[in-house]
RNA sequence: GGCUCAAUAGCUCAGUUGGAUAGAGCACCGGUUUUCUAAACCGUAGGUCCCAGGUUCGAGUCCUGGUUGGGCUACCA
């Protein structure tokens, strides 16, 4: 990389000429602003005190001397405190040769020996899924592809929630109101058929409520003393008793929904290594309980629950089993840690979930730190804010939720639409027209959603429909289409790519087309290194607006030098490689027409 | 109350490790096609970067205090 070849050399400069010591990376170069002439630039200012003279003298003798030593460098310029260096045309040219047949050019080629399991999805089977949970998934789908394209190895699992008071809500209104009711003659995919009994159950629950506290009672006691939330306390007893008719149902109703949930994650197009299932899981755990009485890390109260004492760390007490002797949330967590463990033996593992478990995760964490459980340091929470709508908080309960399967299917009708109207697609035939709607559609979507950076929350408003137009996955994938026609007519008219570089001059959106081709790499590394898909986004985007900048400034096909035009026939297949790899890892297919 | 995350253009969002005059898209207004796909391109307009201090050559970015909003603070998961 350039960049470090300068940095090196301007420390070797700053040492030589002012006796500085400072070592590669602390030092600090920048991408030149459009508005200067240069590639990079170095601020002079921290060292002015160094070099005893004034910003634009140290600025030019650090110029002279890059100038002077490094033959990538061309020329310099100085204004102000800011050193300004040009990189010599043929640095960029050989890069860009040298590159542009490479597939999945970008991606790490050295594998690491990291080792890292991304937990992801963990849905809740009592319901089917909403936009939030399309968050969770694309995030979790992109982080691990993004880390296999930084040669780490990975694997996805997702821990399913199919056991607990929620899914015993949905079954009791099935048994009261169901009348046997099924997928196959209800006509409704399995996952909402659940979905609505939970909704039902909600709607007798709160009636009851309305009239527990019009006869005096207050809303806290009438919440609690509900006939229906008993049932359904006393249906969790009989399944956790493995009651025989109980986990019948629970097992034909869990059956429905994962017949609905497979629908949806093929239809987002993500999967996992494995699945783990909290019915198998929730038991885990005690084991380590006693394994941290013992230790000193837990400690028991007289009623026989055990607590953790974290107020060094600056939180609370917080409970890990009961006084009855049952699991919590986290003692569970602490056995799934261990268990998944043993499966992958990764060192780092990555927790896609919502933020409102940020508390959670910090003391999971600190638990398998004081246990010293060698994985314990490399848990990383990636922790994603809420999915809101104009008039708040998504509530499944109440049915104010933007179902995943509607949205999806409203984005490919609409993407069919908008395409159709611009009709540009002749010849197609209907599969590769269908295959088309889904890749635009979604990738509307799924861009829409991963742009955002995770740890804000972000909101959907239904009423306005997802853009296909600017900064956008359609615009994306239209100039990954455009790029393929110029390469498709190129190739028909046998036009070669090859040139002779002294026959050539880069224009500005040339140079700067290449040099954000150049960028690829870094940035592929960057969004590892932070499990950002949005860093890609924000990349992605800004390479399809300078190459739609470059389209209109130069014709490929019929420029007349013909060293310039493979020049550019050679920028137009990397661009095309980056927006197709890149898109690739956010989960995004880009068409080769549309 | 405590902890925590956020606040940037009318709206949705970028803004790298502190660096030059704060950036996109949408919406609005105007322009571009006999020329490789107009889901595009170019231009106009739009800003108290929540507020007040501090740190320094320099702060949207770091620190302190405050305001507003979200989340957590369950022997629920």
């Amino acid at each position: 990389m350039i960049a470090d070849i300068l940095k090196h050399q301007i420390a070797q400069a700053l040492h030589n000429l002012y006796m500085v010591g400072v070592s590669d990376d602390q030092l600090d170069i920048e991408q030149t602003k459009p508005d200067f002439e240069g590639d990079f630039t170095f601020v002079v200012f921290p060292y002015l005190k160094q070099s005893k003279k004034g910003p634009e003298q140290t600025a030019q003798e650090i110029g002279a001397y890059l100038l002077e030593q490094v033959e990538e460098v061309a020329s310099y310029n100085v204004i102000k405190g800011f050193l300004n260096i040009v990189v010599a045309q043929n640095y960029w040219v050989n890069f860009l040769t040298k590159n542009y047949n490479t597939t999945n050019f970008g991606f790490a080629t050295h594998a690491t020996n990291q080792k890292i399991l991304v937990e992801y999805s963990s849905p809740n089977t009592n319901k089917p899924l909403h936009l939030g949970h399309i968050r969770n998934n694309l995030l979790g789908y992109a982080v691990s592809q993004i880390l296999k394209a930084n040669a780490h190895q990975v694997h996805t699992c997702n821990l399913v929630n199919d056991r607990g008071i929620h899914i015993c809500k949905s079954m009791l209104a099935w048994m009261q109101y169901g009348n046997g009711e099924t997928p196959a003659s209800s006509g409704l995919k399995g996952d909402h058929l659940v979905g609505k009994y939970y909704v039902l159950f909600d709607k007798h629950y709160k009636a009851e409520q309305q009239e527990l506290m019009n006869n005096g009672l207050t809303h806290e006691q009438a919440e609690k003393q509900a006939p229906s939330i008993l049932a359904a306390q006393e249906l969790l007893r009989k399944w956790e008793a493995n009651d025989e008719e109980t986990v019948n149902i629970w097992k034909m109703m869990n059956g429905w929904v994962y017949e609905g949930f497979h629908v949806s994650y093929r239809t987002l197009g993500i999967s996992f290594d494995k699945f783990y299932y909290e019915s198998n899981t929730y038991l885990l755990g005690k084991e380590i309980v006693e394994e941290g009485i013992q230790k000193g890390v837990f400690y028991k109260k007289d009623d026989g629950s055990v607590w953790i004492d974290l107020t060094e760390e600056g939180l609370d007490h917080k409970l890990v089993l009961r006084a009855d002797g049952t699991s919590v949330y986290i003692t569970q967590d602490m056995g799934t840690a261990d268990l998944k463990y043993t499966d992958f033996g990764c060192k780092q593992s990555i927790y896609v979930v919502g933020n409102e478990q940020d508390y959670h995760f910090k003391v999971l964490q600190l638990i398998l730190k004081k246990l010293g459980r060698p994985y314990a340091d490399g848990i990383y929470h990636l922790s994603y804010g809420m999915v809101e709508l104009p008039e708040g908080k998504m509530k499944s309960r109440e049915g104010t939720v933007v179902d995943a399967d509607d949205l999806m299917a409203a984005m490919i009708e609409q993407a069919e639409e908008t395409t159709k109207e611009l009709g540009k697609t002749d010849g197609l035939s209907q599969e590769e027209l269908i295959e088309l709607y889904n890749m635009v559609g979604l990738g509307a979507l799924k861009y829409f959603i991963l742009k955002v950076d995770p740890k804000k929350k972000m909101l959907f408003n239904p009423k306005e429909s997802i853009d296909f137009q600017g900064n956008t996955g359609p615009f994306i994938q239209y100039t990954h289409a455009r790029i393929k026609s110029v390469l498709r007519n190129a190739k028909a008219a046998d036009l070669i790519m090859q040139f002779d570089e002294s026959e050539i001059t880069l224009s500005k959106v040339e140079k700067e087309l290449l040099v954000i081709n150049y960028k690829y790499p870094e940035v592929l590394a960057e969004a590892g290194k932070t499990f950002s898909p949005g860093v890609l986004c924000n990349y992605v985007y800004e390479l399809a607006k300078v190459y739609s900048h470059f389209y209109h400034e130069h014709s490929v096909l019929k420029e007349t030098n013909v060293n310039q035009q493979a020049l550019r026939l050679q920028l137009c297949t990397l661009t095309a490689d980056i927006i197709r790899s890149s898109f690739q890892l956010l989960g995004i297919q880009v068409p080769e027409r549309m």
